[in-house]
RNA sequence: GGAGAAAUGGCAGAGUGGUCGAUUGCGGCAGUCUUGAAAACUGUUGAACCGUGAGGUUCCUGGGGUUCGAAUCCCUAUUUCUCCGCCA
Protein backbone atom coordinates (compact mmCIF):
# COMPACT_ATOMS: atom_id res chain seq x y z
CA UNK A 1 0.00 0.00 0.00
CA UNK A 2 1.21 3.51 -0.74
CA UNK A 3 1.36 5.86 2.26
CA UNK A 4 -0.65 8.21 2.01
CA UNK A 5 1.57 10.98 3.00
CA UNK A 6 3.74 10.13 -0.40
CA UNK A 7 0.65 10.63 -2.45
CA UNK A 8 -0.76 13.57 -1.24
CA UNK A 9 2.67 15.22 -1.99
CA UNK A 10 3.75 13.62 -4.88
CA UNK A 11 0.46 12.48 -7.02
CA UNK A 12 1.69 13.12 -10.39
CA UNK A 13 4.97 11.20 -9.96
CA UNK A 14 2.46 8.43 -8.36
CA UNK A 15 0.41 8.67 -11.50
CA UNK A 16 3.10 8.39 -13.63
CA UNK A 17 4.94 5.92 -12.14
CA UNK A 18 1.92 3.60 -12.24
CA UNK A 19 2.06 4.57 -16.06
CA UNK A 20 4.76 1.80 -16.40
CA UNK A 21 2.21 -1.09 -14.58
CA UNK A 22 -0.66 0.18 -17.52
CA UNK A 23 -2.15 1.59 -14.77
CA UNK A 24 -4.05 4.92 -14.81
CA UNK A 25 -4.33 6.00 -11.40
CA UNK A 26 -5.79 9.74 -11.86
CA UNK A 27 -9.14 8.89 -10.95
CA UNK A 28 -8.18 6.86 -8.02
CA UNK A 29 -6.06 8.99 -6.95
CA UNK A 30 -8.17 12.03 -6.95
CA UNK A 31 -10.90 10.12 -4.80
CA UNK A 32 -8.37 9.27 -2.58
CA UNK A 33 -7.12 12.68 -1.85
CA UNK A 34 -10.85 13.78 -1.47
CA UNK A 35 -11.45 11.49 1.02
CA UNK A 36 -8.42 12.08 2.77
CA UNK A 37 -8.83 15.60 2.82
CA UNK A 38 -12.19 14.90 4.37
CA UNK A 39 -10.89 12.52 6.76
CA UNK A 40 -8.77 15.21 7.63
CA UNK A 41 -11.25 17.98 8.57
CA UNK A 42 -13.65 15.95 10.39
CA UNK A 43 -10.65 14.60 12.96
CA UNK A 44 -9.84 18.65 13.74
CA UNK A 45 -13.66 19.03 14.30
CA UNK A 46 -13.81 16.06 16.60
CA UNK A 47 -10.50 16.48 18.29
CA UNK A 48 -11.36 20.09 19.16
CA UNK A 49 -15.18 18.41 20.99
CA UNK A 50 -13.66 15.54 22.08
CA UNK A 51 -10.81 18.20 23.87
CA UNK A 52 -13.67 20.45 25.20
CA UNK A 53 -15.77 17.34 26.67
CA UNK A 54 -12.58 15.85 28.56
CA UNK A 55 -12.52 19.59 29.70
CA UNK A 56 -15.84 19.47 30.78
CA UNK A 57 -15.40 15.83 32.54
CA UNK A 58 -12.52 17.12 34.74
CA UNK A 59 -14.45 19.95 35.66
CA UNK A 60 -17.42 17.61 37.15
CA UNK A 61 -15.15 15.74 39.16
CA UNK A 62 -13.70 19.05 40.57
CA UNK A 63 -17.10 20.27 41.13
CA UNK A 64 -18.07 17.52 43.30
CA UNK A 65 -14.84 17.73 45.49
CA UNK A 66 -15.48 21.43 46.22
CA UNK A 67 -19.07 20.25 47.18
CA UNK A 68 -20.56 22.24 44.17
CA UNK A 69 -23.15 19.89 42.94
CA UNK A 70 -25.19 22.04 41.06
CA UNK A 71 -22.43 23.39 39.04
CA UNK A 72 -21.33 19.68 38.44
CA UNK A 73 -24.83 19.39 37.09
CA UNK A 74 -24.94 22.32 34.31
CA UNK A 75 -21.40 20.97 33.15
CA UNK A 76 -22.84 17.22 33.43
CA UNK A 77 -25.32 18.39 31.11
CA UNK A 78 -23.58 20.36 28.54
CA UNK A 79 -21.25 17.69 27.90
CA UNK A 80 -23.84 15.20 28.05
CA UNK A 81 -25.35 17.46 25.18
CA UNK A 82 -22.22 17.33 23.16
CA UNK A 83 -22.29 13.47 23.08
CA UNK A 84 -24.07 13.06 20.05
CA UNK A 85 -21.82 15.45 18.20
CA UNK A 86 -18.74 13.99 18.86
CA UNK A 87 -20.54 9.74 18.32
CA UNK A 88 -22.16 11.48 14.56
CA UNK A 89 -18.37 13.19 13.52
CA UNK A 90 -16.73 10.08 14.71
CA UNK A 91 -18.39 7.90 12.85
CA UNK A 92 -18.26 10.11 9.94
CA UNK A 93 -14.61 10.22 10.18
CA UNK A 94 -14.52 6.40 10.45
CA UNK A 95 -16.47 6.23 7.29
CA UNK A 96 -13.90 8.61 5.16
CA UNK A 97 -11.09 6.93 6.64
CA UNK A 98 -12.10 3.32 5.45
CA UNK A 99 -13.55 5.02 2.48
CA UNK A 100 -9.78 5.87 1.96
CA UNK A 101 -8.29 2.95 2.95
CA UNK A 102 -10.27 0.60 0.57
CA UNK A 103 -9.52 2.80 -2.28
CA UNK A 104 -5.72 3.18 -1.51
CA UNK A 105 -5.58 -0.56 -1.37
CA UNK A 106 -6.56 -0.95 -4.70
CA UNK A 107 -3.29 0.91 -5.91
CA UNK A 108 -0.66 -0.82 -7.57
CA UNK A 109 3.14 -0.46 -5.68
CA UNK A 110 5.23 1.83 -8.30
CA UNK A 111 7.71 0.03 -10.41
CA UNK A 112 11.40 0.89 -9.74
CA UNK A 113 12.86 3.38 -12.24
CA UNK A 114 14.30 0.12 -14.05
CA UNK A 115 11.67 -1.48 -15.07
CA UNK A 116 10.89 -1.46 -18.20
CA UNK A 117 7.58 -0.56 -20.12
CA UNK A 118 5.39 -3.47 -21.86
CA UNK A 119 2.22 -5.28 -21.67
CA UNK A 120 2.97 -9.20 -22.18
CA UNK A 121 5.48 -11.56 -21.01
CA UNK A 122 7.37 -10.81 -24.69
CA UNK A 123 8.68 -7.05 -23.19
CA UNK A 124 10.08 -8.96 -20.56
CA UNK A 125 13.93 -7.67 -20.33
CA UNK A 126 16.19 -10.73 -20.56
CA UNK A 127 18.75 -10.24 -18.69
CA UNK A 128 20.73 -13.40 -18.35
CA UNK A 129 20.92 -16.58 -20.61
CA UNK A 130 22.55 -19.46 -20.68
CA UNK A 131 24.96 -19.25 -23.82
CA UNK A 132 23.66 -23.51 -24.96
CA UNK A 133 20.49 -24.20 -25.01
CA UNK A 134 20.32 -28.31 -25.12
CA UNK A 135 18.41 -30.26 -27.90
CA UNK A 136 17.30 -33.69 -26.98
CA UNK A 137 17.36 -36.66 -29.19
CA UNK A 138 13.89 -36.79 -31.24
CA UNK A 139 12.38 -39.60 -29.63
CA UNK A 140 12.59 -37.86 -26.35
CA UNK A 141 9.63 -37.99 -23.68
CA UNK A 142 7.78 -34.94 -22.38
CA UNK A 143 7.98 -35.51 -18.38
CA UNK A 144 4.75 -36.74 -17.68
CA UNK A 145 5.37 -39.63 -19.91
CA UNK A 146 8.85 -40.50 -18.18
CA UNK A 147 6.97 -39.87 -14.71
CA UNK A 148 4.60 -42.90 -15.64
CA UNK A 149 7.22 -45.45 -17.35
CA UNK A 150 9.48 -44.77 -14.09
CA UNK A 151 6.19 -45.37 -11.91
CA UNK A 152 7.47 -42.02 -10.09
CA UNK A 153 4.56 -39.58 -10.22
CA UNK A 154 1.12 -40.39 -10.32
CA UNK A 155 -1.50 -37.96 -12.00
CA UNK A 156 -4.59 -40.33 -12.00
CA UNK A 157 -3.91 -41.53 -8.22
CA UNK A 158 -4.22 -37.94 -7.03
CA UNK A 159 -7.36 -37.00 -8.93
CA UNK A 160 -9.18 -40.18 -7.71
CA UNK A 161 -7.70 -39.08 -3.53
CA UNK A 162 -8.27 -34.93 -4.93
CA UNK A 163 -8.58 -34.01 -7.72
CA UNK A 164 -6.55 -32.78 -10.73
CA UNK A 165 -3.19 -30.67 -9.58
CA UNK A 166 -2.65 -33.02 -6.79
CA UNK A 167 -0.23 -35.82 -7.68
CA UNK A 168 0.99 -38.23 -5.75
CA UNK A 169 4.72 -39.00 -6.07
CA UNK A 170 5.87 -42.47 -5.05
CA UNK A 171 9.19 -44.05 -4.77
CA UNK A 172 12.31 -42.53 -6.45
CA UNK A 173 9.83 -39.72 -6.84
CA UNK A 174 9.13 -39.53 -3.58
CA UNK A 175 12.56 -39.35 -2.81
CA UNK A 176 13.69 -37.06 -5.45
CA UNK A 177 11.14 -34.81 -3.38
CA UNK A 178 12.65 -34.57 -0.49
CA UNK A 179 16.08 -34.49 -1.92
CA UNK A 180 15.39 -30.90 -3.27
CA UNK A 181 14.01 -29.56 -0.15
CA UNK A 182 16.74 -30.26 1.74
CA UNK A 183 19.06 -29.58 -0.39
CA UNK A 184 17.37 -26.03 -0.79
CA UNK A 185 17.05 -25.56 2.97
CA UNK A 186 20.94 -26.48 3.33
CA UNK A 187 21.50 -23.94 1.03
CA UNK A 188 19.66 -21.91 2.54
CA UNK A 189 21.00 -21.95 6.28
CA UNK A 190 24.55 -22.29 4.78
CA UNK A 191 23.81 -19.09 3.19
CA UNK A 192 22.83 -17.38 6.69
CA UNK A 193 18.38 -17.70 6.49
CA UNK A 194 16.97 -18.70 9.14
CA UNK A 195 14.91 -21.64 8.88
CA UNK A 196 11.57 -21.78 10.22
CA UNK A 197 8.29 -23.63 9.64
CA UNK A 198 4.82 -21.60 9.66
CA UNK A 199 1.84 -22.66 9.65
CA UNK A 200 0.18 -23.18 6.17
CA UNK A 201 -2.98 -21.92 7.25
CA UNK A 202 -3.35 -18.12 7.67
CA UNK A 203 -6.32 -15.58 8.87
CA UNK A 204 -7.43 -12.98 7.06
CA UNK A 205 -5.39 -10.60 8.43
CA UNK A 206 -1.98 -11.69 7.27
CA UNK A 207 -3.72 -12.30 3.97
CA UNK A 208 -4.17 -8.77 4.04
CA UNK A 209 -0.49 -8.11 5.19
CA UNK A 210 1.42 -9.36 2.41
CA UNK A 211 -1.54 -8.59 -0.75
CA UNK A 212 -3.20 -11.11 -1.87
CA UNK A 213 -6.24 -9.99 0.30
CA UNK A 214 -8.64 -8.69 -0.94
CA UNK A 215 -7.71 -8.51 -4.24
CA UNK A 216 -6.73 -12.19 -5.00
CA UNK A 217 -8.98 -13.76 -2.92
CA UNK A 218 -10.09 -16.72 -5.63
CA UNK A 219 -6.50 -17.35 -5.99
CA UNK A 220 -6.83 -18.91 -2.50
CA UNK A 221 -8.37 -21.93 -1.47
CA UNK A 222 -10.59 -20.85 1.79
CA UNK A 223 -11.87 -23.19 4.75
CA UNK A 224 -14.76 -21.25 5.81
CA UNK A 225 -15.65 -22.66 9.08
CA UNK A 226 -12.86 -21.04 10.65
CA UNK A 227 -12.41 -18.49 7.96
CA UNK A 228 -8.64 -19.28 7.26
CA UNK A 229 -6.73 -19.71 3.79
CA UNK A 230 -4.23 -22.32 2.66
CA UNK A 231 -1.16 -20.03 1.83
CA UNK A 232 -0.64 -19.70 -1.74
CA UNK A 233 3.30 -19.12 -0.85
CA UNK A 234 5.36 -19.29 2.24
CA UNK A 235 5.93 -15.79 1.39
CA UNK A 236 2.47 -15.00 3.63
CA UNK A 237 3.19 -16.87 7.13
CA UNK A 238 6.57 -16.00 7.20
CA UNK A 239 6.42 -12.03 6.34
CA UNK A 240 3.66 -12.13 8.80
CA UNK A 241 6.19 -13.08 11.20
CA UNK A 242 7.01 -9.28 11.41
CA UNK A 243 3.45 -7.65 11.21
CA UNK A 244 3.02 -5.28 13.82
CA UNK A 245 7.40 -5.71 14.49
CA UNK A 246 9.37 -2.62 15.27
CA UNK A 247 12.82 -4.03 14.74
CA UNK A 248 15.89 -2.57 15.38
CA UNK A 249 18.76 -1.48 13.22
CA UNK A 250 21.03 -4.16 14.67
CA UNK A 251 18.08 -6.49 13.94
CA UNK A 252 18.58 -6.11 10.45
CA UNK A 253 18.32 -7.88 7.89
CA UNK A 254 16.12 -10.21 8.80
CA UNK A 255 16.74 -13.38 6.97
CA UNK A 256 14.53 -16.67 7.04
CA UNK A 257 13.58 -19.75 4.49
CA UNK A 258 11.02 -22.07 4.82
CA UNK A 259 9.98 -24.91 3.31
CA UNK A 260 5.82 -25.31 2.71
CA UNK A 261 3.56 -27.25 0.66
CA UNK A 262 1.59 -24.34 -1.06
CA UNK A 263 -2.07 -24.00 -2.19
CA UNK A 264 -3.48 -22.15 -5.53
CA UNK A 265 -7.10 -22.63 -7.23
CA UNK A 266 -5.39 -21.45 -10.32
CA UNK A 267 -8.65 -20.50 -11.99
CA UNK A 268 -8.63 -19.87 -15.20
CA UNK A 269 -5.15 -21.85 -16.45
CA UNK A 270 -6.03 -24.75 -19.14
CA UNK A 271 -4.29 -26.43 -21.87
CA UNK A 272 -0.77 -26.86 -22.09
CA UNK A 273 -0.06 -25.15 -19.21
CA UNK A 274 -1.25 -27.14 -16.93
CA UNK A 275 -0.25 -30.72 -18.42
CA UNK A 276 1.83 -32.61 -15.92
CA UNK A 277 3.94 -30.60 -13.24
CA UNK A 278 3.45 -27.54 -15.69
CA UNK A 279 1.01 -26.42 -13.05
CA UNK A 280 -0.46 -27.73 -9.81
CA UNK A 281 -2.86 -26.92 -7.07
CA UNK A 282 -0.32 -28.34 -4.39
CA UNK A 283 2.98 -27.83 -4.71
CA UNK A 284 6.32 -27.45 -2.82
CA UNK A 285 8.77 -24.72 -2.28
CA UNK A 286 11.29 -23.31 -0.59
CA UNK A 287 10.90 -19.95 0.24
CA UNK A 288 13.69 -16.88 1.22
CA UNK A 289 12.47 -13.66 2.62
CA UNK A 290 14.59 -10.72 3.74
CA UNK A 291 13.39 -7.65 5.81
CA UNK A 292 16.54 -4.49 5.37
CA UNK A 293 16.63 -1.14 5.24
CA UNK A 294 15.36 0.61 2.37
CA UNK A 295 18.97 1.86 1.03
CA UNK A 296 20.54 -1.79 0.90
CA UNK A 297 17.27 -3.19 -0.51
CA UNK A 298 18.51 -3.30 -4.00
CA UNK A 299 21.82 -4.63 -3.06
CA UNK A 300 19.58 -7.54 -1.05
CA UNK A 301 17.86 -8.22 -4.25
CA UNK A 302 20.96 -8.83 -6.65
CA UNK A 303 22.18 -10.87 -3.62
CA UNK A 304 19.15 -12.86 -3.67
CA UNK A 305 19.09 -13.06 -7.25
CA UNK A 306 22.24 -14.65 -7.71
CA UNK A 307 21.67 -16.72 -4.53
CA UNK A 308 18.81 -18.26 -6.71
CA UNK A 309 20.96 -18.27 -9.54
CA UNK A 310 23.67 -20.52 -7.88
CA UNK A 311 21.00 -23.10 -7.11
CA UNK A 312 20.28 -23.73 -10.79
CA UNK A 313 24.36 -24.02 -11.44
CA UNK A 314 24.75 -26.67 -9.13
CA UNK A 315 21.86 -28.41 -10.50
CA UNK A 316 23.79 -27.79 -13.83
CA UNK A 317 20.06 -26.63 -14.98
CA UNK A 318 19.84 -24.46 -18.53
CA UNK A 319 18.26 -20.89 -16.90
CA UNK A 320 17.76 -17.93 -17.59
CA UNK A 321 16.76 -14.38 -15.69
CA UNK A 322 14.08 -11.87 -16.79
CA UNK A 323 13.20 -8.33 -15.56
CA UNK A 324 9.80 -8.15 -15.71
CA UNK A 325 8.22 -5.46 -17.25
CA UNK A 326 5.79 -3.44 -15.72
CA UNK A 327 2.52 -4.88 -17.50
CA UNK A 328 3.75 -8.63 -15.93
CA UNK A 329 4.53 -7.34 -12.62
CA UNK A 330 2.89 -8.55 -9.48
CA UNK A 331 0.20 -5.54 -7.83
CA UNK A 332 2.72 -5.55 -4.76
CA UNK A 333 6.09 -5.70 -6.83
CA UNK A 334 8.50 -2.43 -7.21
CA UNK A 335 11.14 -4.85 -9.28
CA UNK A 336 10.77 -8.47 -10.23
CA UNK A 337 13.22 -11.10 -11.38
CA UNK A 338 11.84 -14.66 -12.47
CA UNK A 339 14.14 -17.35 -13.21
CA UNK A 340 13.18 -19.75 -15.69
CA UNK A 341 14.39 -23.31 -16.57
CA UNK A 342 14.42 -25.22 -20.60
CA UNK A 343 12.69 -27.62 -20.37
CA UNK A 344 14.36 -29.42 -23.22
CA UNK A 345 10.97 -32.15 -24.12
CA UNK A 346 8.80 -29.21 -23.92
CA UNK A 347 10.69 -27.17 -25.58
CA UNK A 348 9.84 -24.14 -23.27
CA UNK A 349 10.95 -22.20 -20.51
CA UNK A 350 9.63 -22.94 -16.95
CA UNK A 351 9.02 -20.16 -14.37
CA UNK A 352 11.10 -21.76 -11.64
CA UNK A 353 11.57 -18.60 -9.62
CA UNK A 354 10.52 -15.17 -8.69
CA UNK A 355 12.60 -12.54 -6.52
CA UNK A 356 11.02 -8.96 -5.63
CA UNK A 357 11.79 -6.06 -3.90
CA UNK A 358 8.12 -5.20 -2.12
CA UNK A 359 9.98 -1.66 -0.65
CA UNK A 360 7.41 -0.14 2.06
CA UNK A 361 4.61 -1.77 -0.03
CA UNK A 362 4.18 -4.73 2.16
CA UNK A 363 5.53 -3.17 5.16
CA UNK A 364 3.35 0.05 4.84
CA UNK A 365 0.33 -2.67 5.37
CA UNK A 366 1.93 -4.98 7.58
CA UNK A 367 2.72 -1.99 10.17
CA UNK A 368 6.57 -3.68 9.99
CA UNK A 369 9.10 -0.80 10.78
CA UNK A 370 12.51 -0.52 12.12
CA UNK A 371 14.04 2.07 14.25
CA UNK A 372 17.89 3.64 13.98
CA UNK A 373 18.73 4.61 17.67
CA UNK A 374 15.98 6.51 19.08
CA UNK A 375 14.76 8.06 15.92
CA UNK A 376 10.75 7.32 14.63
CA UNK A 377 10.70 4.32 13.77
CA UNK A 378 10.31 4.17 9.66
CA UNK A 379 9.06 1.37 7.31
CA UNK A 380 11.38 -1.23 6.60
CA UNK A 381 11.69 -2.79 2.62
CA UNK A 382 10.41 -6.21 2.27
CA UNK A 383 12.07 -9.03 -0.39
CA UNK A 384 10.91 -12.60 -1.19
CA UNK A 385 11.96 -15.38 -3.83
CA UNK A 386 10.96 -18.99 -4.32
CA UNK A 387 14.40 -20.69 -3.92
CA UNK A 388 12.90 -22.95 -5.69
CA UNK A 389 9.92 -24.54 -6.61
CA UNK A 390 9.97 -27.81 -7.16
CA UNK A 391 7.40 -29.23 -9.59
CA UNK A 392 9.24 -27.50 -12.88
CA UNK A 393 13.02 -28.16 -11.13
CA UNK A 394 11.33 -31.98 -11.19
CA UNK A 395 9.57 -31.50 -15.36
CA UNK A 396 13.35 -30.27 -16.23
CA UNK A 397 15.37 -32.76 -14.43
CA UNK A 398 13.61 -35.84 -15.86
CA UNK A 399 13.51 -34.33 -19.92
CA UNK A 400 16.78 -32.61 -19.90
CA UNK A 401 18.36 -35.81 -17.99
CA UNK A 402 16.70 -38.30 -19.85
CA UNK A 403 19.66 -41.04 -20.78
CA UNK A 404 19.36 -44.75 -21.95
CA UNK A 405 20.00 -45.41 -18.02
CA UNK A 406 17.32 -43.79 -16.95
CA UNK A 407 17.30 -40.13 -15.28
CA UNK A 408 20.95 -39.12 -14.13
CA UNK A 409 20.51 -37.34 -11.00
CA UNK A 410 22.96 -34.36 -10.84
CA UNK A 411 25.87 -35.07 -8.80
CA UNK A 412 24.98 -32.46 -6.06
CA UNK A 413 21.20 -34.17 -5.58
CA UNK A 414 22.80 -37.98 -5.26
CA UNK A 415 24.41 -37.51 -1.37
CA UNK A 416 20.53 -36.29 -0.82
CA UNK A 417 18.49 -38.87 -3.10
CA UNK A 418 21.08 -41.80 -2.55
CA UNK A 419 21.42 -42.87 -6.05
CA UNK A 420 22.45 -41.55 -9.51
CA UNK A 421 19.86 -42.81 -11.59
CA UNK A 422 15.84 -43.14 -11.84
CA UNK A 423 15.50 -46.10 -13.42
C1' G B 1 -15.50 -30.87 24.62
C1' G B 2 -16.76 -29.39 30.31
C1' A B 3 -15.36 -26.11 34.76
C1' G B 4 -12.56 -22.02 36.60
C1' A B 5 -8.82 -17.88 36.31
C1' A B 6 -6.40 -14.27 33.56
C1' A B 7 -4.82 -10.63 29.35
C1' U B 8 -1.50 -3.45 31.28
C1' G B 9 4.45 -0.19 27.87
C1' G B 10 10.85 -4.07 25.21
C1' C B 11 10.34 -7.36 29.82
C1' A B 12 8.61 -7.89 34.97
C1' G B 13 4.73 -5.92 37.59
C1' A B 14 1.30 -1.84 40.33
C1' G B 15 -3.17 0.29 39.37
C1' U B 16 -11.14 -1.59 40.94
C1' G B 17 -14.72 5.03 38.29
C1' G B 18 -12.03 11.36 37.91
C1' U B 19 -5.68 14.97 38.22
C1' C B 20 -3.57 7.65 34.54
C1' G B 21 -0.37 7.36 28.62
C1' A B 22 -0.43 4.95 33.17
C1' U B 23 3.70 4.06 40.16
C1' U B 24 8.00 1.11 40.39
C1' G B 25 11.95 -2.31 38.94
C1' C B 26 14.86 -4.30 34.90
C1' G B 27 16.45 -3.26 30.08
C1' G B 28 17.62 0.85 26.29
C1' C B 29 19.68 5.84 25.34
C1' A B 30 22.40 10.34 27.01
C1' G B 31 25.40 12.61 30.69
C1' U B 32 28.55 13.05 35.41
C1' C B 33 32.76 10.50 37.45
C1' U B 34 37.18 7.57 35.15
C1' U B 35 43.35 7.09 31.27
C1' G B 36 39.43 3.52 29.51
C1' A B 37 35.71 0.26 31.27
C1' A B 38 32.66 -1.36 35.27
C1' A B 39 30.05 0.37 39.48
C1' A B 40 27.51 4.53 41.36
C1' C B 41 24.70 8.90 40.48
C1' U B 42 21.56 12.22 37.21
C1' G B 43 18.40 12.75 33.21
C1' U B 44 15.72 10.45 29.43
C1' U B 45 13.00 6.40 27.18
C1' G B 46 5.67 3.60 23.65
C1' A B 47 2.84 4.23 19.04
C1' A B 48 -0.68 6.44 15.45
C1' C B 49 -3.37 10.61 13.57
C1' C B 50 -4.28 16.11 13.17
C1' G B 51 -1.48 20.81 13.51
C1' U B 52 3.92 25.42 10.52
C1' G B 53 4.04 25.51 15.91
C1' A B 54 2.18 25.70 20.77
C1' G B 55 -0.67 21.91 21.32
C1' G B 56 -4.92 18.47 20.54
C1' U B 57 -7.06 13.52 19.82
C1' U B 58 -6.78 8.13 20.08
C1' C B 59 -4.67 3.51 21.92
C1' C B 60 -4.01 -0.60 28.79
C1' U B 61 -5.86 -8.12 23.71
C1' G B 62 -10.07 -7.04 19.55
C1' G B 63 -15.29 -5.40 19.14
C1' G B 64 -19.70 -3.32 21.52
C1' G B 65 -22.09 -0.96 25.89
C1' U B 66 -23.00 1.96 30.78
C1' U B 67 -21.30 7.00 32.52
C1' C B 68 -20.41 13.98 32.49
C1' G B 69 -15.91 10.81 32.99
C1' A B 70 -13.50 3.78 31.98
C1' A B 71 -7.07 0.47 32.31
C1' U B 72 -10.88 0.09 36.27
C1' C B 73 -18.07 -1.60 35.59
C1' C B 74 -21.22 -4.73 31.88
C1' C B 75 -21.66 -7.82 27.21
C1' U B 76 -18.98 -10.37 23.41
C1' A B 77 -14.88 -12.50 20.57
C1' U B 78 -9.98 -14.19 20.74
C1' U B 79 -5.79 -15.90 23.28
C1' U B 80 -3.21 -17.86 27.62
C1' C B 81 -3.06 -20.65 32.26
C1' U B 82 -5.17 -24.53 35.86
C1' C B 83 -8.36 -28.89 36.51
C1' C B 84 -11.37 -32.83 34.02
C1' G B 85 -12.44 -35.66 29.48
C1' C B 86 -10.65 -37.21 24.61
C1' C B 87 -6.45 -37.81 21.53
C1' A B 88 -1.54 -37.50 17.56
Amino acid sequence: MIQIAYLRENKSEVINRLSVKNFDATELADEILEADEQRRTLQKELDAVLSYQNQLAKEVGEFFKKGMPHEAQEAKEKSAALKETSKELGDKMAEAEKRMNDLLVRLPNMPHASVPKGKTPEDNEVVFCVKEIPTLPTNAKPHWELTTQYDIIDFELGVKITGAGFPVYKGKGARLQRALINFFLDHATATGYTEVQPPIFINEDSGFGTGQLPDKEGQMYHIGADNFYLIPTAEVPVTNIFRDVILKTEQLPQKLTAYTPCFRREAGSYGKDVRGLNRLHQFDKVEIVQITEPEKSYQTLEDMRMYVASLLEKLELPYRILKLCGGDMSFASALTYDMEVYSAAQKRWLEVSSVSNFETFQSNRLKLRYRKGNDKPQLAHTLNGSALALPRIVAALLENNQTEKGIKIPAVLVPYTGFEFIN
